[in-house]
DNA sequence: GTAAAAAGGCAACATAGTTGCAAAATATTC
DNA sequence: GAATATTTTGCAACTATGTTGCCTTTTTAC
């Protein structure tokens, strides 16, 4: 039963991979799989971490490269100058990603999170300048850090 | 005529660096010096470029750290992970900074802004997230640049 | 001017990110 | 399913960025 879900899980990151183009190999798999199983963003840091020290930094670096290439995932900026990633949740493809939601990072457990339903509003800006691309950053108390600070 | 002017800026530097608890000092007068002669956000780079070689690395970045803490800079995030630096307006002090306003980098010359007469906006976070600081910063074309793409 | 305090420069280190190239893994073709 | 063509990986080497300890120089306070 359990090993049923597994494989199902793997299925689904291979057609991910190959709906994007993508050849099937182990560090591509394992990366989306620590995706998959986690609802937060995750740092380059995480990820050599979490995979085990089974890939190369350079092979880490080029993989996350392919995926937010490919509009699997995207980046989030934040104040202390270190990239995240998180899963785009579905309208995103390769060159075009949309992914207009807030995103929050908690300054207690420096998680992060994708607002998916929190889309970032319109900002009025002074005469001549032209928005192409908006990014709001949230700094705070997430859900599971409120109460016990 | 043009070294009175040049005193008074020169003068304003030394007690602002004061005021701030700073001694003044070469490098401190020098970079301070580029914040104020110019309109846009400077990064670590660009100061340690446009400072002519003439100061350590190590100093450029005890130099700005100290300026941050003191409330005399802020950082701006950017979505390409280099952090910029700009001058706080007017009500930021140590250990607190009040900077509320958008920022703006421009896709095409690179350039960083302050728009600070554009305030963050409330964002309406889902139940749970308490939110401590926002940032935006809009990607897009500035005034210089519009026209001459 | 002298002494105390602060800041700067240097060396050494740590982390982050990039590139070229040969070896290995994956996809394609028969 | 084996042979071949294509991709991807790992390694080495390199650049950039950022930090720390320690001694010297500069600034400040008296
Ligand atoms: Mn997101
Ligand atoms: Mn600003
Ligand atoms: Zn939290
Ligand atoms: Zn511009």
């Amino acid at each position: 039963m359990s090993n049923k879900t597994i494989e199902d899980i793997e299925n689904r990151i291979a057609s991910l991979l190959k709906r994007s183009d993508l050849s099937v190999t182990e560090s591509r798999r394992k990366i989306l799989h620590l995706f998959l199983e986690q609802p937060g963003a995750l740092a380059h840091g995480d990820i050599e971490r979490k995979a085990g020290e089974k890939f190369d930094r350079v092979t880490v670096y080029r993989t996350l490269q392919a995926f937010v290439d490919k509009g699997i995932i995207h980046t989030i900026p934040t104040a202390d100058n270190s990239i995240r990633y998180a899963l785009c949740k579905d309208d995103c493809s390769a060159g075009h990603h949309h992914d207009h939601h807030v995103h929050f990072v908690c300054s207690i457990c420096n998680n992060t999170y994708c607002l998916d339903d929190v889309v970032t509003p319109e900002i009025k800006l002074p005469k001549g300048y032209h928005a192409e691309q908006v990014e709001v950053v949230v700094e705070g108390v997430c859900k599971n850090c409120k109460g016990r600070e």
